[in-house]
DNA sequence: TTTTTTCTGTAACCTTTACTTCAAAGCGCG
DNA sequence: CGCGCTTTGAAGTAAAGGTTACAGAAAAAA
């Protein structure tokens, strides 16, 4: 019976009916793809922290005679999964013949994530973290329907990084009040894949006419923004769904927050360390 | 020395040297790409019809300690063999002799991704896309401090595709009017990562309380939502960064949303060109 | 051939391993 | 709070592990 399933199968299976340090055991295990469970039961226990009976117990669980016999098991599993010309995802498609949405998914995103990076240029990416990181600039954020979370996501970490950003209302009716700040000092930074907004294009043209630097982001085809932009950022963003990802724009921004992060870690301590006491003041919702 | 070197490419270049037991045994190992080498040295022996003395003495050869030394270093060869990473952005590091963020983070992002999906329960991602596929159900979407921004990109589409979705407020003291509305029907769809927030415990345990059912997005360490949760994915944040990464909760998201869609989409097909009519109509930056 | 050198397996060695037992710790429940 | 129950690791054991020493076998040199 076990001789057919694969022991990581297995692990998933029954994760549910495992105890909590056979969880973190299969963890584990499942970490670097069953691989630490090559060692000694000795070494793996020590890696897992956990005892080795534990070990053996969720061995037994999973239907094997002891250590040992889930150990081979293991063995053939890896040395199955090497002689496969590309370890992808193992489609073991239930439901459609042509593998499961996820694991079509992962190969597009894959492609596309590998894809933005080779177009990148870590000069332009180099030069927009110094720009991001100098406080003596003003940040906006803006982005259209979908990007709007995008845009979300990295005022989220810039403003707890730094003073001075600011996201743009979703309404465009109040985005004249923040446009009249935009001197030659301000960066905005825009959002805006396809379908392309007529009114991001308006706001960023007006932008630059008062002097402001623009940081684009947009998809490969490239959003008429890119003619006024300073710098430009072009993701893929195809995958095998009627919406784009825009997983390879939050991969940059994912990035440039890092090391942002790192070049204003100095200023931004202190900065952080406020934001938590104010966090911890003014909860409103009490838990004790 | 050795500790840089394969072992494979080792016994290719020491062929010449090895004498005859000793080279049975190394075409041995080559003919499955070292996998045998990961059994015990007795049956390794058998295998290669040599005595196990020989072993250790091709092992010192190699320039190991001994059997024990040459099969760790097997083992991390196939392991690094296994993992070939999503990407491996080609390190052309210009500055940094670590490599550049951009390849350190890749490398961890893919990592994260292929570990998240590794543990990722592909029938319960099924069901989940058939809870929140079904339009009798009422959706209720609700982030902490970082991940308010992916529950809002998920609201994003989920809102697009179908009707009776709801993003929950950021802030705690208006909470309690949606949760009148929480019953047997509802679906709350939290996201908790560290540090995880005592008012989103307390909404879902007052959700769950009501009848609603929790699909919860955590990371590997468990959010303690986990308990009251029927779903539950975890995936894996870490990064070369001081925040976390919420890239692979972003790929669980666009999977879904992609599923969700294309299964609700005879019926999100109207709604969505409404949609549409009513953005075209409603244009208020007019860009004559 | 004999002598010398190199190679290889057997048998002993001690270490580590996988596994069992058992008691303490944790946990839910009345 | 104590009561069961489950879960977990410490201690112990028998077996298998890796390693060593040594002697015979094979090959090379004389």
């Amino acid at each position: 019976m076990h001789k057919n399933a694969l022991v990581r199968d297995l692990l998933k299976e029954k994760q549910s009916e495992l105890t909590a340090a056979e969880r973190k055991l299969s963890a584990v295990l499942l970490d670097d793809s069953l691989l630490s469970g090559l060692q000694s039961i000795t070494r793996l226990a020590e890696l897992a922290e956990v005892s080795s009976p534990t070990i053996i117990r969720l061995a037994r669980k999973l239907g094997f005679e002891g250590f040992s016999d889930m150990q081979g098991a293991i063995r053939n599993e890896i040395g199955a999964r090497m002689k496969q010309p590309l370890a992808k995802l193992d489609a073991q498609a239930p439901t459609d013949s042509r593998g499961h949405i996820v694991s079509r998914f992962i190969e597009a995103v894959s492609g596309n994530i590998n894809r933005t990076l080779e177009r990148l240029d870590l000069a332009e990416f180099d030069q927009v973290a110094a720009l991001l990181s100098d406080p003596s600039r003003r940040l906006y954020l803006l982005g259209g329907r979908i990007t709007r979370s995008n845009a979300h996501y990295f005022f989220n970490h810039l403003q707890i990084i730094r003073p001075q950003v600011t996201l743009l209302d979703s309404s465009p009716s109040v985005w004249p009040q923040s446009l009249l700040d935009m001197d030659a000092d301000a960066v905005l930074i825009v959002f805006d894949i396809r379908r392309y907004e007529k009114e991001l294009e308006k706001l960023a043209n007006l932008a630059v006419a008062q002097g402001a630097s623009i940081v684009l982001f947009t998809d490969a085809w490239g959003s008429p923004i890119e003619n006024y932009a300073r710098f430009c950022f072009r993701a893929m963003v195809e995958v095998p769904s009627s919406w784009d990802s825009t997983l390879a724009i939050n991969f940059l921004i994912e990035a440039l927050v890092a090391e942002v992060q790192s070049r204003s870690s100095v200023q931004s301590a202190d900065r952080i360390a406020a934001l938590e006491q104010m966090i911890g003041e003014s909860r409103i919702f009490r838990s004790n």
